[in-house]
DNA sequence: ATTGTTTTTGACCAAATGGTCAATCGGACG
DNA sequence: CGTCCGATTGACCATTTGGTCAAAAACAAT
């Protein structure tokens, strides 16, 4: 299958603050802080990749490790020298993914044109439901049912970037530049709108027939 | 934990044609066609309510058969005496459920004032949300992971509905009444948003903090 | 080649899980 | 009271599944 190209990922060694008390370096039996050799590196992207393939497609739960590894090419065995656990590659997966997933909205600009801030806003959320359905649905899946591995990052990175940038929303109603809708709520609406083709793609699919293409009529109202 | 009132089921008998192929009285050894007993009505309604509790939480893989039992106050084998499986639960739930769902859509009045109909469908929609979240939790559960036992109803009774009213709103358009908008990602919309309060409840909750109440705002919108 | 380290895997294991079944229970009715 | 049939369950079973482990390959460095 051919697969467009992946999200930047991993930003500088570190893996996002996802995990709340450290044990950073202790995935399995790998050498504890040591540089990741070449080989390491590629595997773990490879197990990786392959499991974003098996979670955003039958969650956590429905998702098996011979499923990841058949997918990945590896052993079973072999995953688990890479990652102490099913959920090691989980959250593994959920922490790489995080930054890019907020990336849109941290781009939005306080000194930018309100309207074309948010539009532009829009599009790039958008943009991201059309090139990297998968991640958005592993997101979907694990906040559906109530984030059991995410929480605290919703409440503490998630919760900050949106108030900072509600802040800024609410400045620009303030001075009359936009509406004066409540930025929160705002945030919320493209979200749902724009995750929903992503998220809800079989029944949006379903609903439109094959011939139509809704990411494609959907960019074309904005 | 007290529970909210039911959604109106199962009007009249036979489950919707949530399954194609018939074999619809053949849940597990129950007598064939008689009509079902009080003890079989009432035991067979505890046994969703329990799924419906358990499935919501945890999607399909996720909720196994002695949750459900646990939940209901059943054993498990006197589950399997009234459901022949996990996955007939499960079709039982999704069958009962569908109808009552597409109930806000079905009650848009070709023959109201466009914006008011539309207003009232969305805090139909939004009630919806607010009063049945498990139910819209487990459609989310089962569209995310691409419908595996739902697509042919998406397909057919959603699509043949929604044709129907996107008609309704295109005429409105076409008579100037509301703007021209594609009915089809206007229903989208709507879907979109009220389901996302809740759906994505933790998620939003998370953002908001734990003083607001993220329904009651988004009604007040309304 | 020799030695030491990192990778890889076949063979297992224990727990969880969907499902079966023979046996028992319970209540309605003659 | 006894009978019959629907309802209930304890004991089991086969499979699936996350995870372990010791041994074998690969690979590097000398």
């Amino acid at each position: 299958m051919p697969r467009k190209a992946a999200l930047p990922r991993d930003r500088a060694g570190s893996e996002t603050g996802l995990v709340p008390e450290a044990a950073k370096g202790s995935d399995s039996a790998m050498a504890q802080q040591r540089p990741r050799t070449r080989i390491q590196r590629r595997n773990r992207e490879t197990i990786l990749e392959a499991a974003l393939e098996v979670f955003s497609q039958h969650g956590f739960r429905g998702a098996t490790l011979d499923m990841i590894a058949a997918q990945a090419g590896l052993s079973k065995p072999n995953l688990l020298y890479y990652f102490a656990s099913k959920e090691a590659i989980h959250v593994g997966l959920l922490s790489q993914l995080m930054d890019s997933w907020l990336d849109p909205l941290r781009a939005l600009d306080p000194d930018g044109d309100p309207t074309l801030e948010l539009l532009a806003y829009m599009r790039r959320k958008l943009e991201l439901s059309r090139d990297f359905p998968r991640e958005s649905r592993l997101f979907a899946n694990e906040i559906v049912q109530g984030a059991p591995r995410m929480q605290a990052a919703l409440a503490t990175d998630l919760k900050a970037l949106v108030d900072e940038k509600s802040a800024v929303i609410k400045a620009w109603a303030k001075a009359g530049r936009i509406a004066d809708v409540d930025p929160h709520h705002l945030i919320f609406s493209i979200w749902a709108l724009t995750q929903h083709y992503a998220d809800f793609d079989v029944q949006i699919r379903a609903v439109l027939g094959e011939a139509r293409d809704p990411l494609a009529e959907a960019e074309s109202f904005l």
